[in-house]
DNA sequence: ACCTGAACACCGTTCAAGT
DNA sequence: ACCTGAACACCGTTCAAGT
């Protein structure tokens, strides 16, 4: 699906293929990261998708590098907005966690991409603006609020990338069943049961993610509870 | 320093290569992967590290997988123990948090390739079940223990990947300096002053186990407190 | 049993040449 | 302005041939 194009042959048509266009190669470049990761992104094959020479595409994007800057630069622009809800700081900062894992979630490779390339700041200004806000309205400031910010970034971005990497290697070998029998449990039949069973990594970032916004607000003054302002 | 190998050579020493051993190649291939990372190990350029034609590597490891899985599997082995230290549950959990991040740290690329290959499980099981001796001791059990297990392996290793990130792009392109004027802190210039320095990872991981262990202890039985059994 | 070079099918990239 | 094939220096891997 190139979209529109400018018709810059003089032919009137036929068969010869419409001029490429650079948009035309970068969504057919971040059709094939999105489906199968940076590394299925060889010059040769996305020339091969296009129905062109492979150095045409040199012509329009520079080089293979030149390509993946600009594809996570575009896809960093369209993300969308981080809306907190809920009706207590803690429940609207564990809001903004669950959106921001699942807008990096949509975008399997961006992550580590857009940390390649130096612009994880930028991508994450507009979470840590709505996390700013709701740590003030917990009555955090300062180096506190910070804290918050940071703590609740890297727990998000640590969980996806984690996620991203069990997925790839769904079969585990020693199996957890298999090491998780009575013996290793210290008595505790009921947790071996727990923990032979695979992740639910989905549980795991919600309980983690509110008990660490406990334990971070955990002494903080007790004024404005309630929703937050703005 | 390929230590000792058996010489099998019969021209009585001279000039000639030893003879090439796996465990020479397993050496080699390891030392090229912790300076330089996965893919810089290139069968080419491990050939060329030993002084052999490349095709004899073939002849001891296989192919490249086989010899990363070996590597891999050499490396798990030799990880040390996790020994909890502290006073109270929470600050030994925080303690075999601690312990884990170094001893990932420390073989900067093993996580990616751990879980790649599937040895998770049994990589971490030593500090799995540090952990649930301590959630013991802190009163938790059955799946409320399982929970504090895999939200503190979740963590750590979840930390350890984006450090990992981080410094592999030191140079952030917008600086955090610019992005946070007093303009974007809500009022805060506390704040804005603290976000605007580059992150410490080390203390945010240290506050991030603190509140997370803080959170996950919270509502746990105020039985068997003190250090824990074993 | 162990090592070798030649060869194959892949990469990204450059360059001179076409229209 | 845009596209092309040939060529270069890299990959991992296989294979027949050496000792």
């Amino acid at each position: 699906m190139p979209g529109k194009y400018v018709c810059t042959n003089m032919d009137g048509g036929g068969m010869a293929r419409p001029a490429l266009t650079r948009d035309e190669v970068l969504d057919s470049a971040a059709d094939l990261v999105k489906r199968h990761g940076p590394a299925a992104l060889t010059m040769r094959g996305l020339a091969a998708e296009l129905g062109t020479a492979v150095t045409s595409i040199y012509w329009h994007v520079g080089n293979r590098e030149s390509l993946l800057d600009a594809l996570v630069e575009r896809t960093v622009a369209d993300l969308g907005e981080i809306r907190p809800v809920g009706r207590t700081p803690a429940r609207r900062i564990a809001s903004v966690a669950r959106a921001l894992r699942r807008q990096l979630r949509d975008h399997p490779h961006l992550v580590a991409m857009v940390h390649e390339r130096g612009l994880t700041e930028r991508m994450f200004l507009p979470a840590q603006q709505a996390l700013v806000r709701e740590a003030h309205a917990a009555g955090l400031r300062g180096a506190r609020a910070a804290e918050v910010v940071r703590a609740v970034q890297f727990l998000v971005v640590g969980h996806v990338l984690v996620e991203r990497n069990r997925e790839r290697a769904p079969a585990q070998r020693p199996g957890e069943q298999e090491l998780w029998g009575a013996r290793t449990a210290d008595g505790d039949p009921a947790l071996a049961r727990t923990l032979a069973w695979p992740v639910d990594p989905e549980k795991v970032f919600t309980a983690s993610v509110k008990a660490l916004v406990a334990g971070l607000l955990e002494a903080a003054p007790e004024t404005a509870r309630g929703p937050g302002p703005s």
